[in-house]
DNA sequence: TGTACATATGAACATATAGTAATATAAAAG
DNA sequence: CTTTTATATTACTATATGTTCATATGTACA
């Protein structure tokens, strides 16, 4: 019943995932945060391909997290929420603590090969 | 300058969300976030193949999601940090937020047709 | 020891994905 | 109208990913 619904939901969510689990995705929503952006801009701000760039944004486009205004010749492209990249800084917050308490530890993956034998 | 260090911690990032791109796997999660389980039990749980779950499994505490303890024949599994489904939480509320609006606006796609005069 | 149970791993397959070059569309400038 | 600039789209390739079956490993226990 609400198993099935549940799966519905985090089927979703995981495709929200999906779309912030691109280095290149993170650093045009990163150049976002900070204000609308066209095209060129972003690629001369990453060093990116065109081609690529327009991909990523259609991308994020179809799934809403950007919007597009048009001025001119340029297209261009802003957060639709600022709260995405909240989310995504709050995220690599708990990341980077991941990542400090298994270096700190190191009981980790160690444990298993010194175990080996 | 640091642009080449920011390209890494987004890279580093960028997988932490693959990691958090997959269904199956924000389901283990959120079992998980109830208190530690079996493999049996999410298999029982979740209803999915024995492999598939121990894979998932797998996948997560290579990357520090999720730790592991062995109690008997068992190998109990939980979440690394708390603060883990915390944050997941927190990305499907702003998804959630971006899905309506989407739906309410529906001046998504239109906007672009709507605005070539 | 041998058997049953719990979990991990490997091989194989199908599908999804990112990147690129080439081309198409669309607006602005001349 | 033609050219130029900005962006989108397509076709293609290489690689990554999730799932499954079959098998291996490891632990408990009769």
């Amino acid at each position: 019943m609400e198993n099935y619904e549940k799966n519905a939901i985090y089927r979703l969510h995981a495709e929200f995932c999906q779309t912030l689990s691109d280095a290149n995705r993170l650093l045009i929503i990163s150049e976002l945060s900070k204000g609308e952006a066209s095209v060129n801009e972003l690629i001369n701000h990453l060093g990116l391909r065109q081609s690529n760039v327009s991909k990523h944004l259609a991308l994020m486009r179809e799934r809403g997290l950007v919007s597009t205004r048009r001025g001119g010749a340029c297209i261009y492209y802003s957060l639709a929420d600022k709260r995405i990249f909240e989310a995504i800084r709050i995220l690599m917050d708990v990341h980077r603590d991941l990542i400090e308490k298994r270096h700190s530890l190191s009981n980790d993956i160690h444990v298993f090969s010194a175990d080996k034998r």
